[in-house]
DNA sequence: CCACGGATTGGCT
DNA sequence: GCCAATCCGTGGA
């Protein structure tokens, strides 16, 4: 069992850079929720920057609105929309006051409460594609794996259970750049960040 | 293996 | 009323 106690938490400046810098640097870094006793946490291996003010497939593309307004905040909170009726996605927003920036949450490596995110994710009769990669090589199964919903929307993640720590370092050569998944907007920009060869990446 | 479509809510025009 | 920053089961090659 790894011992996580010692690892730093990131801080407010950290998520105040710009969106694209702050993505890069997530990869390698543990997403935590404590849930009571149970500690759920995995290292993040994929990522995508969204930034409203050039980018047509920013949900803040469109200025302002209540659902969006979370990522006018500067950075350091967490955004939760819900998508196809049927997911959740997780969001980190980054950047100063204003900018309307965050990054989503692609794929993570399952670190620490694994079981129970197999209960979260195969809880009924489904299933042989339990595997272990499929737990959360996607934004809308981190989400159910790590018990993240509309609950959870705004929250401090300087302060609050769920948080962001410091853990394997990453080298330039390891990271893979390219175009996002999923959009039909501003489809060319390069702002998908990826571990190279994880197999929690939702695609390659 | 790959392509396709259904699920199902809520945000915005 | 349209359609989405997705996932999964089905059906055919």
């Amino acid at each position: 069992m790894i011992d996580i106690k010692s690892l730093s938490k990131l801080n407010k400046k950290y998520y105040s850079k710009d969106v694209n810098t702050v993505a890069k640097k997530l990869l390698g870094k543990l997403l935590v929720h404590n849930i009571g006793r149970i500690k759920l946490a995995g290292m993040i291996v994929e990522v995508e920057a969204y930034n409203g003010k050039v980018d047509q497939a920013a949900h803040t593309y469109i200025g302002k609105t209540k659902r969006n307004k979370i990522m006018f905040n500067e950075g350091g909170y967490l955004y939760v929309y819900f998508t196809y009726g049927v997911h959740f996605c997780c969001n980190i927003v980054t950047g100063k006051k204003d900018e309307g920036t965050a990054v989503l949450i692609r794929g993570i490596e399952p670190i620490l409460g694994i079981e129970k995110m197999k209960a979260n994710r195969f809880s009924s009769n489904k299933i042989e594609s339990n595997k272990i990669f499929n737990l959360t090589n996607g934004p809308g199964k981190i989400c159910q794996a790590f018990q993240i919903n509309k609950s959870h929307y705004g929250l401090d993640l300087t302060k609050d259970k769920i948080y962001l720590l410091e853990f394997k370092k990453i080298k330039e050569e390891e990271i893979i750049c390219t175009t996002r998944i999923g959009i039909k907007k501003s489809i060319d920009l390069p702002w998908r960040y990826y571990i190279k060869d994880n197999p929690f990446v939702s695609k390659k």
